[in-house]
DNA sequence: TCTGGGGTCCTAGGACCC
DNA sequence: TCTGGGGTCCTAGGACCC
């Protein structure tokens, strides 16, 4: 027999700021923010840098007084160390339940339906209690019938200490649920952004509430399909099954904000070099090939005059091969590059990826088996050589890695468990 | 001076084919 | 000279997420 749909959102609470403290316990009840790359701004806050007014996003260099007068550590983002905090935390909640999905770094979905659980709340908060005494890392737990009430009530959870980490909308009685729903806003539900909840304003909804209550046709009118779905799944109704084994990725990016503006072609070139080399390893290591390659350019978006450029291609003979793609994109490069223009930032993209063992010989003869062969074994010789040395020993020419492109760390914690010279060191003494 | 990076999904127009 | 519709692919861009 089916069970009825029931998830638990486990989200951690300001996870970046979270992963820092657990090697810097003087941290606690202190202002803490996290800088993206470029120390650009702030990705992760703690509450008492919430507090503050610091909010997501802010750009560093406007908040440099406010960070000095009260005191606020800031860190460059330690992306590798969030990584494996992450799995940790992903290990531990597959021993409560092998149903799980992994949404993003600091979110997963569990299926409950399945577990024999009396009181939803108290579950929620044992579990918030084992991560973290296991992990060290708070979390929130919002526990429902639809995903996007779930992250609902785990948004109530986190606002609301009464609840200690945990909230259930099942077995509420209705006047409850709709008081939480109306101190909702309607942009904090998800799926509604920038752009929607303005709209959404317009036509008199300003809650969770006034959009549960929305007329479905009214909301496919105004949103798409996925209007239909949120008003449903606000009233607990599920669109969104748990989605396991996770499906393999649809598309691979890597991008770079330089770290200062560039007006240089081989400056691009190199870009693209390293970029590209980074893309198509992670496309290997998945196990996949991409069948189309471009790449994207633009100029600060904060300046005026912004402009942005890209370009892609599809091939007739998917590739996995780091210079075979770097060849492709620096040659387009060279064909649409403008001079004058103060470019920002640069980005690779793979797209329309399938799997490496499906690729068979096209009919027509484009596909050369052995070239792809030889490129296959030069590309596993790379791989090999930088697991073994380190990530990047060996690089491609056009790859210039004294160019002042490279984006600044200037105060990145150690990578505690991802480097082995830089391990956490315990004096006894 | 200094404002992130990595994804997914959807839309829409034009080319091209039948 | 005037006249079509449906389907798919390609490309570009936008909205949203964390």
């Amino acid at each position: 027999m089916a069970h009825k749909p029931l998830f638990a959102l486990i989200d951690c609470n300001n996870f970046f700021v979270s992963c820092e403290r657990l090697f810097r316990p003087d941290l606690q009840e202190r202002p803490v923010v996290v800088l993206s790359s470029n120390d650009g701004c702030a990705v992760s806050r703690s509450n008492e840098a919430k507090a503050l007014g610091i909010p997501m996003g802010a750009p560093a260099f406007k908040y440099r007084q406010l960070f000095a007068q009260h005191r606020v550590t800031t860190f460059s983002a330690n992306f590798e160390l969030y990584g494996d905090i992450s799995r940790r935390i992903v290990s531990l909640l597959t021993t409560v339940t092998p149903r799980i999905e992994v949404y993003s770094v600091d979110e997963s979905f569990l299926d409950l339906s399945e577990l024999p659980i009396n009181d939803y709340a108290a579950w929620g908060r044992a579990v918030r209690a084992i991560i973290l005494k296991h992990i060290g890392v708070p979390v929130s737990i919002g526990i429902a019938t639809s995903k996007t009430l779930a992250k609902l009530a785990s948004e109530i959870a986190k606002r609301d200490e009464n609840h200690q980490g945990a909230y259930s909308f099942i077995h509420i009685p209705p006047a409850e649920r709709d008081a939480q729903l109306e101190s909702v806003p309607v942009n904090d539900i998800w799926g509604v952004g920038r752009r929607l909840a303005p709209k959404l304003r317009a036509d008199g909804i300003g809650s969770a509430l006034g959009m549960a209550r929305m007329r479905p046709q009214r909301a496919q009118q105004l949103i798409g399909i996925h209007g239909r779905q949120m008003v449903a799944e606000l009233n607990g109704v599920c669109c969104h099954p748990l989605a396991r084994d996770h499906d393999s990725a649809k598309s691979i990016m890597r991008g770079r904000t330089f770290g200062e503006d560039t007006a240089k072609q081989h400056v691009l070139e190199s870009a693209i070099a390293t970029l590209g080399a980074q893309a198509a390893f992670a496309l290997r290591r998945q196990g996949l090939l991409a069948r189309r390659i471009g790449f994207f350019a633009n100029t600060n978006r904060h300046k005026p005059g912004y402009r942005s450029w890209s370009y892609e291609e599809t091939l007739l003979q998917p590739t996995a091969d780091s210079g075979d793609i770097i060849t492709r994109l620096v040659k387009k490069l060279d064909e649409v590059f403008i001079p004058s223009q103060q470019y920002h930032r640069l980005g690779v993209y793979l797209y329309d990826l399938v799997g490496a063992e499906v690729l068979q010989t096209d009919l027509l003869g484009y596909i050369d088996g052995h070239a792809h062969d030889k490129a296959q074994a030069r590309m596993q010789a790379l791989d090999a050589i930088n697991s073994k040395h380190g990530k990047g020993k060996l690089y491609y020419a056009a790859a210039d890695l004294s160019s002042k492109w490279q984006p600044k760390h200037h105060i990145r914690s150690p990578r505690y468990v991802s480097n082995w010279d830089e391990l956490p060191v315990a004096r006894i003494a």
